[in-house]
DNA sequence: AAGAGCATCAACCGCAACGAA
DNA sequence: GTTCGTTGCGGTTGATGCTCT
């Protein structure tokens, strides 16, 4: 038998909506709403089944919906209810007014788990990579510790390389000499790399770095004492810790001060924003070692997101 | 200028939940 | 309690436009 078909397949038109069919569909639901979205595209003389009507009137033809860029405070929105809700992207487009559940589907997918992996956070468990290192090293047996660490560090590595490339950061050596104060503030963007892992860069990158000059604010962690400038205070610092101390980055973009990226990690309160300027690394000391978080970056209380109580999940026991 | 690669967004698919009979 | 039809939801795909080489 099988599943029965939502419609005909046959006489039914797919892909994109032309304006004319927008039209029909939208002034026959002015006239009639929305009852029974079988019956819509027959009554509204639609070659279409009723699933991609009702799509096409919520994602696009209802008339309280908000185009556009989303702001600064929608995404934090978005980025504390999925903290929370996890994909239940109709619970948190219901939070935000205007927006479809795709659009914010689109959003995250698109931007958010981008922005959110560039500045060390996993999209998924919205914990800092270095304290999902730490879990790993603390259920794991010492031998497959070192083996995933790595990878699941070098696969982060690599997408916020990535990024940041495509962003036109300019890579520098943490054994050059750092850039004359003067310098400071000149270049929005760079990134410090331990010339101990410069090989491990991809191909690509380590191009990007023969190519670019060294000409901007720098911070590097390089298993010697914390240093950095105070060009980026404010700014989104990110400095997940290699396991063997090596990696470091910071990014921010003058002039662009994200509210949020200072939100998610300060304004909470809860967490603290780990960067050199807060807490100096151990020199070349490895973190696991000492049974800390992984560079010492996040207290282990750490909260992301300061929610109302009654947007919080407690546990039933 | 052309083509490849990438990002974005609209749309589709299949499953689950819900409500009426 | 069961069946059937409808609606809602989330994952995925495909078309389109943009950027880079």
């Amino acid at each position: 038998m099988g599943r029965i078909p939502c419609c005909e397949r046959e006489n039914v038109k797919r892909g994109q909506w032309t304006l004319e069919e927008d039209n029909k569909l939208a002034s026959y639901i002015a006239q009639h709403g929305t009852r029974n979205w079988r019956l819509i595209p027959k009554n509204a003389g639609l070659q279409r089944c009723g699933k991609s009507c009702r799509l096409r009137w919520t994602n696009y033809l209802r008339p309280d919906l908000k185009r556009g860029e989303f702001s600064e405070s929608e995404e934090q929105t978005i980025m504390k209810l999925h903290a929370v809700l996890g994909n239940r992207w109709s619970m948190i487009a219901g939070q935000l007014p205007g927006r479809t559940d795709n659009d914010v589907k689109n959003h995250w997918n698109t931007k958010l788990t981008k922005k959110l992996t560039g500045m060390g956070i996993d999209p998924v468990t919205h914990k800092p990579f270095s304290h999902l290192i730490t879990e790993i090293a603390t259920t794991l047996a010492p031998p497959q510790v070192a083996h995933l660490a790595e990878a699941a560090l070098g696969c982060f590595k690599d997408e916020m390389l990535h990024l940041l490339t495509k962003k036109g950061v300019v890579f520098v050596d943490s054994a050059a000499p750092p850039p004359a104060a003067s310098n400071i503030g000149a270049a929005p963007e760079c990134i410090g790399v331990d010339a101990r892992n410069m090989g491990r860069l991809p191909k690509t990158i380590m191009q990007e770095r023969e190519s670019s000059e060294i000409k901007g604010v720098w911070a590097v962690m390089d298993g010697s004492a914390g240093e950095s400038s105070d060009g980026f205070a404010g700014l989104g610092e990110v400095f997940p810790a290699n396991v063997d101390g090596g990696f470091g980055a910071s990014y921010g973009i003058e002039g662009e001060e994200s509210a949020w990226s200072q939100s998610t990690c300060t304004g909470a309160g809860k967490c603290r924003a780990a960067s050199l300027h807060d807490e100096e690394i151990d020199g070349g000391e490895l973190a696991a070692d000492r049974g800390d978080h992984v560079g010492g970056m996040f207290s282990s209380d750490c909260v992301l997101w300061d929610l109302p109580d009654d947007l919080m999940i407690h546990p039933i026991m």
